[in-house]
DNA sequence: GGGGTCATGTAATAGGTTACATGATTCT
DNA sequence: AGAATCATGTAACCTATTACATGACCCC
């Protein structure tokens, strides 16, 4: 039962743990997520910052450093957090870790339906994904690679994780698609008459019937 | 590059692929998703299911076949596929099926921000997190062994997935756990003195600093 | 007669993202 | 001179969930 908390957005904590290290305006923010590619890492859009930020500032958790302004540019708000921002992070980041949370992944709904696609079909899209996930795999680990010479282990575990998870998504699939190419699969023949009645009334339908309003 | 549908809600998916089957009004839908536990399977709210059908309906993926009424009660509306919701509906499961998606588990969140938490702390949450999955593991089990008689193989390919997914976890779970227990997981010095120095300037600053407006 | 379930729908709200708007500075 | 980047913010919008509203029927 995951907490509601007054700022739910993950880009909320994204922020959290950066102004914990050094106080920052919200622009420094953005260029240190980014740098960090914490973009497409964690479900974070940037667009939303501003606003994320002013409701962090709104709960409590950072307060205004200093307001400096170089020039004629717009002023620099820097932002610092406040203790009740370093339990907030602490609080989030225990429930995030501590308590497994039910996720569904969209492959998962996929699964759900597999059934109105043919086995042969489900076979070749299989094969598509398992490409890609080993192409994302590679590319992955080469970028992981690079990193690990420069930044301690303690930050590169959200990537170590994917990649684990990744490999086990791609072990799965692989079982059932050796499952299906060696027709070992069960009921592939019930499978296969179900889904030839399905298509043929969901088709066929308009010409017997015709429409009824 | 998921596509955008005119309804994107992965209820509508639920709801096409059980119209699909036979017509249906809207709380036949319900209660039939309901029994097959879709409900904590999908992330789906079943509260939507109106909007979501009008939705349907509108974008021309299902139609009126019949309403009937008993008695005084409230009409029954009962909506059939079109053929072009089967078109949607086979292409929305070939996208997710085929193309896998970046996906952001809220552990994964966790875990970039662990750096907050001292080591034996993480190891705690660690342990906690894996007597629950454990348990979580445990109670699936038993239930697909439940189904695994009356349903077939092809209906219970996302409750094989989820399993082979946890348990994939869990793995990874216990390894860095045994990493941390043991003490060979490398840098835990200058995680500690990082940390204590974060936490010193976090909660002493105002103290030291006093408040400026 | 009262509680549960059958059955439908609308309206309000929350949450997040995108688009827009502005303007200075710095690099090419 | 023009493009990219620095820097900020607001307003509109879209989507989804929740709460509300209604009323009949059925079983105890």
């Amino acid at each position: 039962m995951a907490k509601r908390r007054k700022v739910g957005n993950l880009l909320g904590l994204a922020v959290l743990s950066t102004v914990i290290v050094a106080p920052m305006h919200p622009y420094e923010i953005a260029a240190t997520l980014r740098e960090r590619g914490k973009e497409d890492d964690m479900a974070i859009k940037i667009g939303s910052l501003y606003t994320v930020v002013r409701n962090l500032q709104k709960a409590g958790f950072i307060e205004v450093a200093d307001t400096s302004r170089a020039g004629a540019r717009p002023e620099r708000t820097v932002y610092r957090i406040t203790r009740a921002g370093v339990a907030e992070l602490v609080d989030w980041v225990r429930e995030l870790i501590g308590e497994p949370q039910p996720e569904h992944p969209r492959f998962k709904a996929g699964l759900s339906v597999a059934a109105v696609l043919g086995p042969e079909e489900l076979a070749a899209l299989l094969r598509h994904r398992l490409t890609a996930l080993e192409e994302g795999s590679v590319a992955r680990r080469r970028a992981a690679e690079g990193y690990a010479g420069q930044v301690p282990r303690l930050f590169l575990l959200e990537g170590e994780f994917e990649l684990a998870m990744r490999e086990a998504e791609a072990s799965w699939v692989r079982a059932l698609l050796g499952e299906l190419e060696s027709g070992v699969f069960p009921g592939l023949e019930m499978w296969r008459a179900n889904l030839a009645e399905l298509s043929a009334r969901n088709t066929a339908r308009h010409e017997q019937e015709g429409e009824r309003s």
